[in-house]
DNA sequence: CGTCAATGGACTGTACGTAGACCAATAAAC
DNA sequence: GTTTATTGGTCTACGTACAGTCCATTGACG
């Protein structure tokens, strides 16, 4: 008997209550760089709205997320709830701990980023790009190419995430932010080496190149080359 | 200012109530041939667990399905929730409506198929599959050639899923699963032709074997050729 | 022919999430 | 300085979902 699409479709429901997802939502959306440090968060009620969930969720998760560090909110007309100039560092969690709870989940994480991220590099070369969109790409390269080592892992979700936003299918960009969060942790728990992050630079610059020159087999190559890299150094660190 | 992240990151946290979610999870693994007229869906207390949703949630799903038509359920021991052979056949959306409500959602729904499925060939074809894998492949592959008119979507659909499945990666298969639920509809709406279908019928046999005899390049090609086929259709049949 | 394990069916109390209205504070605009 | 629109903060009533328990039915097996 094949079990493996069983699994796939009766999956749980949900991840979790409203809350705990809303939190993860908010905390994907500061992680990857999609609001930055001393940006405003939309108001609670416009929020709200879009994510579906009632102000009092949000207002909670919002509430975890001021006590963890994250965010502060401030009261009266063009006040709001801005992210944090200076970030919480995230605890750091043993990687004995982080491969036990991975060990399996690993290989399907990484299998589902290459699948996304080499097709995104791919239909992003494919397309006619805006001027706007060639101009946020660019931005994103060259931010991440001038980051801090504090600031490096953010930049560098915040760019892998452009191009995944100029295929122009929102799917798919949330597909690649969802998949991203979930190795996020990983990530964290690998030392950063200012040689890799050279390295990646360079990556970065083949693989932006190749999406605005419209050749979409070089994008998908180096994107794939980049992220094999990556792939290693993980399945090595946790080994 | 780029509101493409903001859109996939602040996008709704869950698409309905867990009712709502629950009908549309078992209507996915009929619709999709994950379980076959006949089949039994496992005992009400694990299906709940599995899908982290209370016995009475899943209860009113089941119901709701019942009164659809799609599946029957018999007491005492031995008994259980069973999917009927003859199963409803969809209400035949009017084009222009679903025109009118996927306008937008069609080229994103395409785009993420093509790097879901693409990628997905690729990644099976890498692999080193186990002989029961690849009889459930093959098994797939023959049932859907020897389909009838009635059957051939939803075995075209175990299929397509199969390829996802014999990748190893459960993300990467629900992922496909759910793409193609979203594109159900329109594949509905449109009228199957016998020389479509033969065609069809060769390109799967042409996946299938670059799959088995570990050709990647070959797998992702003949899948990209298969899928932009059918995206022609689409787009075509809702111009 | 009786037993019994497994399954669907039904009920109860609790907790959580929601919708909506209202209050409080803030800073630009006048 | 006063006004005012916008934003976060608070409260109440309601509905839904959940966990747990018990009941009803069935058919294989001894």
């Amino acid at each position: 008997m094949v079990v493996q699409a069983d699994e796939a479709v009766f999956r749980p429901v949900r991840a979790g209550n409203p809350f705990e997802e809303t939190v993860e939502r908010l905390l994907q959306a500061i992680k990857l760089g999609v609001v930055g440090p001393g940006d405003r968060l939309p108001p609670e009620r416009e929020l709200a709205a879009r994510l579906s969930v009632s102000r009092v969720t949000l207002r909670e998760a919002i509430h975890a997320l001021t006590e963890a560090g994250y965010v502060e909110s401030r009261r009266g007309r063009y006040g709001g709830t801005f992210v944090n100039a200076q970030l919480p560092k995230p605890p750091r969690t043993p990687a004995k701990r982080i491969a036990r709870d991975l060990a399996d989940g690993l290989e399907d994480a990484l299998t589902l980023r290459n699948v996304l991220e080499t097709g995104a590099a791919e239909a992003a070369a494919s397309r006619e790009l805006t001027t706007a969109e060639q101009n946020h790409l660019r931005r994103c390269l060259d931010e991440n190419a001038a980051a801090s080592l504090t600031d490096y892992r953010r930049l560098d979700s915040r760019l892998h995430l452009a191009v995944a936003e100029v295929t122009g299918s929102p799917s798919l960009t949330s597909a690649v932010a969802d998949v991203r969060m979930r190795l996020n942790e990983l990530l964290d728990a690998i030392p950063l080496l200012e040689r890799n992050i050279a390295h990646s630079n360079v990556q970065h610059a083949v693989i932006v190149a190749a999406i605005l020159t419209g050749d979409p087999a070089a994008a998908r190559r180096a994107m794939q080359e980049h992220l094999s890299g990556t792939a290693a150094l993980l399945r090595a660190f946790l080994a």
